[in-house]
DNA sequence: TTAAAGATGAATAGGATG
DNA sequence: CATCCTATTCATCTTTAA
């Protein structure tokens, strides 16, 4: 991730089959082209490189040619550099759009922290830093105008200045502090003003490539430090104000888990209403474990326009257990299953288990799939164990020493005390890919559980997306990010909804070899572009792909976990983790098209 | 060199209990 | 209310084998 390995390959290809159930809405057909990467002044130049000095008016220039006014460039490139052009780019872009609508001030919160950030002397560790005076020393002033509303010219209550002697006494600075206070709302909890800075140093932290190896290890280390340190100093937040209002202010996990609905259980809520600025289209789906380090899910939920995730467990669609967090633009009415409907319980999925599965194991359904799988060597131990007890049931403690591994390693019975992890093809089934989808093209077994474990559940996702058929029926054009195996394109397939073109943004070349063999192997009529690296894909790529298929309807997308989910025991840093932050890129690409495809609103 | 196996808990939520 | 118990979790790293 320090360096982007791999070079823009933008295969566009226009298949010219025709045997398959979508009919022909693709473009004239040709051999596969390469797209020539963008190299112009202000592209393909990622965050850490520099631009040839003295090239001010010819920067200037390029912008005033996209039609920004002059003295906005100028002002733009006096503030943050020269070095930087996506984010100048970004940040023009973001006055732009506020021109045109006022919007809410989320909108403009990631530039203005970036762009705060973007004076880095602390990049030092932030703890031992008390005074920080020199933080935040640049102009903040020249925003003051587009978001600030009557609110905050009140007289700060005693709450508020608590809050902000706490905040200095963790470390944070004044300025940072009350810029968060009055970001957040004077009614903002502690842990919402924490994440808000925490979201400012990750942005700095992500803006920060060019820095050596050493000294970045140094920076995030301190990152999660401080993490951890801000969990614990909130937890003693909380035992000094005990149960105060910020308990129900973080967002918690509904029971049972079924979002607003699934097709066997139907929710009381059944209208919602989607903030002004969030709603589609584009249309935006976004998916992230659910049970993620606290706060994580009131950060990820602000960045994207407040909506509400929809937290859904996969077992009320599948035979596994899969807790997902969804936030999405989507209407919520007239939803649908995918057909046919997939093997709901363990029996059904894997009929040949019942024959040596014991009474005593009284699993219906099997917990999530993840990347890794149980040992040969535990299930042998098992089995020695079962073997002991003779042909009767076991004593309680060993059926309890048992059941505790195979919940936790997903075991299945596969003959007379004999138990065994899942096969790939077997997550494949559960996850609702097709059968051998991972399979060949060089992919070692080992990738492929950990491309599987990774993805989607197919018909969960799809039932979300099954709204969407009604509404392009002439097919949809589709920003997929953190594509992985495919999961979205395959529901989106399986809907019966045609795949215009879809523009795929994934890191690792087995998954995007997978995913293009199956859209040849399935006859897509569509454009499949795919791009290796999401900090890649800026201003310049997003207008360029805009210009050649009229926009995306939906941006697709789910962000990395491993710094989020529980299994990991080494770095589960939060979203400030080092594979997790990218969350913040999907926000800023969606965010960008969005302005983009607002200010072309004329034409597409 | 690569693939597979094996070892490595903590964070979080929810329920029961007193 | 605190405390204890159960249950779950899109993983990472090192060693070993091929």
């Amino acid at each position: 991730m320090a360096e982007n390995n791999t070079s823009l390959d933008c295969n566009i290809d226009w298949n010219s089959d025709d045997d398959r159930e979508i009919d022909n809405y693709g473009l004239p057909s040709s051999s596969t082209l390469t797209a020539a990467p963008s190299n112009g002044g202000s592209s393909g130049s990622g965050e850490g490189s520099s631009s040839s000095p003295g090239s001010n008016f010819e920067l200037i220039q390029h912008f005033v040619g996209m039609g920004f006014p002059e003295k906005q460039v100028a002002q733009v490139i006096d503030e943050l550099g020269d070095k930087n052009h996506n984010l100048v780019l970004e940040t023009l872009l973001t006055y732009s759009a506020l021109e045109n609508s006022p919007k809410q001030p989320n909108d403009i919160q990631v530039s203005e922290e970036v762009q705060r950030d973007l004076s880095v002397q602390e990049l030092q560790p932030v703890q031992s830093d008390h005074s920080s005076a020199d933080y935040c020393a640049n102009s903040f002033d020249e925003f003051s105008d587009v978001d600030s509303p009557a609110r905050d010219v009140e007289t700060p209550s005693s709450d508020e200045d608590d809050k902000l002697l706490f905040l200095a006494g963790m470390g944070y600075s004044v300025d940072e502090a009350s810029i968060a206070i009055e970001r957040c709302g004077p009614d903002s909890t502690l842990e919402e003003l924490t994440d808000f800075i925490c979201a400012a140093q990750m942005a700095r932290a992500s803006d920060i490539h060019f820095i050596e190896l050493d000294e970045k290890k140094l920076n995030l280390g301190s990152l999660s430090k401080l993490k951890r340190r801000k969990n614990q100093d909130c937890d003693a937040w909380k035992k000094k104000k005990h149960r105060c209002e910020e308990e129900d202010e973080l967002i918690r996990l509904p029971k049972p888990m079924i979002g607003y609905g699934v097709p066997t259980e139907s929710n009381e809520i059944v209208h919602r209403t989607i903030p002004e600025a969030a709603k589609g289209p584009p249309y935006f789906y976004y998916e992230n474990v659910a049970l993620a380090p606290t706060g994580v899910w009131n950060t990820i939920s602000r960045f994207l326009y407040d909506i509400e995730p929809e937290f859904v467990d996969s077992k009320f669609f599948c035979a596994c257990a899969r807790k997902r967090g969804y936030i999405h633009n989507l209407p919520i009415e007239n939803r649908f299953p995918l057909v046919p409907l997939p093997p709901f319980t363990i029996h059904e999925a894997f009929p040949l288990t019942k024959k040596w599965w014991p009474a005593w194991d009284k699993r219906t359904k099997l917990n999530c799939l993840q990347t890794s799988i149980g040992s040969a060597k535990m299930t042998e131990r098992i089995r020695k164990a079962l073997e002991e007890c003779g042909d009767d049931d076991p004593p309680l403690h060993v059926q309890k020493y048992v059941l505790d591994l195979c919940r936790k390693w997903n075991l299945v019975w596969v003959g007379k005390n004999k138990l065994a992890p899942l096969e790939p093809d077997e997550f494949e089934t559960l996850l609702g890919f097709p059968k051998n989808h991972t399979r060949g093209g060089g992919i070692s077994r080992t990738d492929r559980y950990k491309s599987l474990g990774n993805s989607f559940q197919v018909d969960t996702v799809a039932y979300h997306l099954s709204v969407l058929k009604d509404m392009y029926p002439e097919g949809i054009n589709v920003l997929s990010l953190f594509s992985g195996i495919g999961g979205a394109e395959i529901a989106l397939h399986r809907l019966g909804i045609p795949l215009k073109a879809v523009v795929e943004v994934e890191i690792s070349e087995a998954n995007r070899n997978i995913m293009r063999s199956w859209w040849e192997q399935t006859n897509q009529r569509g454009t499949l572009i795919d791009i290796a690296d999401v900090q890649q894909v800026d201003a310049d790529k997003l207008s360029e792909l805009i210009d050649l298929i009229g926009g995306f309807d939906l941006v697709i997308g789910g962000s990395p976990c491993n710094n989020l989910a529980g299994s990991n025991r080494v770095s589960r840093d939060g979203l400030e983790g080092k594979e997790s932050a990218l969350f913040y890129d999907y926000f800023r690409i969606l965010d960008l098209v969005k302005t983009i495809m607002g200010s072309r609103s004329v034409r597409y």
